[in-house]
DNA sequence: CGCCGTTAGGAGAACGTTATCACATTCCCC
DNA sequence: GGGGAATGTGATAACGTTCTCCTAACGGCG
C-alpha cells in the first residue's frame, strides 16, 4: 500500500510538504503542489483513513442497531438515515440485533472499540446500561422507531396513538364495534404503545374490550398466522382486528386467508405499517402508514447535529405522524348492515 | 477516553505488561493479570480498534455495496451476509449505490481509504476499473446476485436461466403459448440473463416471440406499473408475462387490477423473486423464489475464506437454485380450455 | 561459584497521518 | 539598507496499540 511516505518521495519533498498540498491547508506553492498532486495520481495514493482517524479522534462513521433489517419497515428506516449522512461524509455500520440482548450488546462494544463517531439505534428494551456507558464515553446517540425510558438521548418516534386511534376510529365509522387488537411484546416501546393506544381509543369510542380480544404477538409473521387463530375460536369474536405491524400482518391475512374467513366482510384487518404490496391485496389493504424514511432521516439529522456539535442542548424527541390510507379492507364507507344484526351492549346512539 | 497507558498506570505496571495481560500473549505472572484486568474494568477501558487496525493492517470491517437495502431482495442479501460475518467478529459497512455509478464510485473511494478488510458488492456495471484498482491494492472482493464480465473475482449468483426457464415450462404445461417477458434494465448482468433465458426458453419450447411481447424496464415499482399497458394495448397480447423482478411485480399486479383485468383468466402471472405477501394475494401469486439469504451467506463465507487466507486460488463462482413455488396466478394445473380457442402458429402436437 | 534456562516485566519502535513549530528565503517599506 | 512581515518548506511530536527486543531476578546444576 502506497502511503504519504512515497509520494513526498516521488515529489521530491518533505511528507509535511506532501500533506500540506495534498490535505489543502498550510502554504505550498503551485508549482510543488502541482508535483505532490501528480506524484499521487501516478502511485495511485489512497489516503489512509485509519491513521487519519486516529489523529482526528473521528471516523467518519456512524453505527446503526435495528433489530432486523430483512423487516422492510427497518430496511427503509436505514435507507433513510444512509441518505441523510452520506452527503456529509459519513459511513454507516449496520447491526441487525434481533431483539437479543446478548447480541445487542456484542454489538454496542464492538461499536464502541470502533470509536464510531455516532449510533441511531431502535433499542430492544432491557435496562440500557450499555448504552449509559456508550454516552458517557461521549457518543451521540439517537433512538429511532422506539425509545428507553429513562434515557437522556435524542428520539424519533412515530404517533403510534394517533395511527392507532386514527384505524379504531375509521372503524367505528364503518359499524365496527368488536375490535381486536392483535398485538406486540409489551416488552417492547412500539408494542406497550400501540396496546395503550388501542384501549384509549376503545375507551374514547365506549367500546368494550372483551376477553381475549387482546393477543401479544412476537412482531414476527408467524406469530400473526398463529394467533388469528385465537380470534376465529372466540364465541364473540372481533369483527375488526388491528394488528401491530406489518409482518404480523402478513401472518394474520394467510391466516384468515386459509381458514376462508371474508375480509372485510366476516372480518375486518387494518394493518400498522402500510406496505408496496398493500394495493394489490383482494381486498386492498387498509393500513397506518409509517414515514419509515423520514424517521431514518430525522434520526440522521439530529445525529449529525450532535456528531458535528451544531447542536448540544437537552435531549430532543421528535414525533412524525403516521397516516391512516383508507382502502378496503374494513368496509366500504357506508356502515356495513350486518354490523347492526347483532346485540351489542351499547346501541349507536348511546 | 481511557487508554491502555490510564490503566497500565493505575495497575502499576508498564504499557507493554498491561497489553501483554489484556491481549493474552506473552509472559505475565498470574497476580499482575489480575491487578490489570481489575484496573480495566475499574476505569471502564474499551481498547482503540482503530490503534489496533492501525498496527495490525487488519479492521474487522467488511463493505457491502448493493443498489438499494430498501429493496428486500437485497435487504436478505445483506442480512445473509452479516450473519455469515458476525460470528468471525466482523463488522459490516453498508451501502446503497442506487445503480449510480458516480455514487458507486464515492462509496468505493470511502471503503479503500477505511481499509476495509473486504468487500461484497452487487455491481451496477460501467467498466469496473475502480473495482480492479481495489483487487490490485490487496483488498478481496465477492459479487453477489450480479457479475461483471472479466472481473477476476469470486462470484455467488443465482441460476436464472433455470429459474425462467422453470416458469416458462410452467406456463406452457399449462397451455400458454403467448408468454411476455417484463424484463430490467439491458445494463444489469440479471437483466441480461433474465432477457437471454426467456428468449431460449421460448425458442426450445418452439414458441414464437412476437413484436412487443419483450419490455425492457428499470427494475422499479413505476416501471412494471408503466408498462404492463403496453401488453395490454397489444392486438395479440400475451397471455401469461413473466416479471423479471419483485418491484416491477408489484407495479405490474397493480396496474392489472386497476384495469381490471383477471388474473389468470385473462393474463397469468409469474414474478422473480418470490417474497413474504405472495402467497396472501388473490390468487395467490406464483414466483421463482431466489435464496437470497443463501446468497448473501454464500458471499459472506467466501470473502471471509480470502479475507483469512483460508483459500487463494482462482475466483470461484458458486451458483445457488431458484426453486419455482407453483401458487395459482398462471392458472389451475389442467390446461385452460381457454387457451385453445385461438388458432397458434404451432398446435400443441407440432 | 559460575553458567544457563526460565519467568517476569520494561523500553521503545512501528503503523500513516496531521499539525505545530522552527527555519529559511524573499519582499516591502521606511 | 535594515527590520519585519509574508511565504515556503522541513523536522518532528503526537494519536493508542502491538510486539520485538532487552534486562533482571532467580533457581538448578555441574
Amino acid at each position: 500500500m502506497t502511503t504519504i511516505r512515497d509520494v513526498a518521495r516521488r515529489a521530491g519533498v518533505s511528507v509535511a510538504t506532501a500533506a500540506r498540498a495534498l490535505g489543502d491547508y498550510g502554504y505550498t506553492s503551485p508549482r510543488t503542489r502541482q508535483r505532490v498532486l501528480r506524484a499521487a495520481r501516478a502511485l495511485d495514493y489512497h489516503p489512509n483513513a485509519i491513521a487519519r482517524s486516529m489523529i482526528k479522534g473521528r471516523t467518519q462513521t456512524l453505527a446503526v442497531v435495528v433489530s432486523d433489517n430483512a423487516n422492510p419497515f427497518f430496511a427503509s428506516v436505514v435507507r433513510g438515515i444512509e441518505d441523510a449522512v452520506l452527503g456529509q461524509g459519513y459511513a454507516i455500520i449496520l447491526c441487525n440485533a434481533d431483539e437479543d440482548p446478548a447480541k445487542e450488546a456484542l454489538y454496542l462494544r464492538a461499536i464502541r472499540q470502533k470509536r464510531v463517531d455516532g449510533l441511531v439505534i431502535s433499542p430492544s428494551g432491557g435496562p440500557g446500561g450499555l448504552l449509559r456507558g456508550l454516552m458517557a464515553s461521549g457518543i451521540p446517540i439517537v433512538q429511532v422507531d422506539r425509545r428507553l425510558a429513562r434515557l437522556p438521548a435524542d428520539a424519533v418516534v412515530v404517533d403510534n396513538r394517533a395511527g392507532v386511534r386514527a384505524a379504531i376510529e375509521h372503524l367505528v365509522r364503518l359499524g365496527h364495534r368488536r375490535i381486536g387488537l392483535l398485538g406486540g411484546p409489551r416488552r417492547l416501546y412500539t408494542g406497550r404503545e400501540r396496546l395503550q393506544a388501542y384501549l384509549a381509543a376503545m375507551r374514547e369510542a365506549r367500546l368494550p374490550v372483551a376477553d381475549g380480544w387482546v393477543l401479544e404477538g412476537t412482531f414476527k409473521e408467524a406469530s400473526g398466522h398463529a394467533l388469528v387463530g385465537r380470534f376465529l375460536r372466540l364465541r364473540r369474536r372481533p369483527t375488526a382486528i388491528v394488528v401491530a405491524n406489518n409482518l404480523m400482518t402478513i401472518g394474520a391475512l394467510l391466516a384468515l386467508k386459509e381458514a376462508g374467513v371474508r375480509i372485510p366482510e366476516e372480518m375486518a384487518v387494518v394493518g400498522f405499517d402500510d406496505m408496496d404490496w398493500a394495493p394489490i391485496l383482494t381486498p386492498p389493504l387498509t393500513a397506518i402508514a409509517q414515514p419509515a424514511r423520514d424517521l431514518g432521516a430525522a434520526a440522521g439529522v439530529l445525529l449529525l447535529e450532535r456528531v458535528t456539535g451544531a447542536f448540544a442542548g437537552r435531549p430532543r424527541t421528535v414525533v412524525l405522524q403516521p397516516r391512516l390510507v383508507v382502502r378496503e379492507s374494513c368496509g366500504t364507507r357506508a356502515a356495513p348492515s350486518w354490523a347492526y344484526t347483532e346485540q351489542e351492549s351499547r346501541g349507536p346512539t348511546a
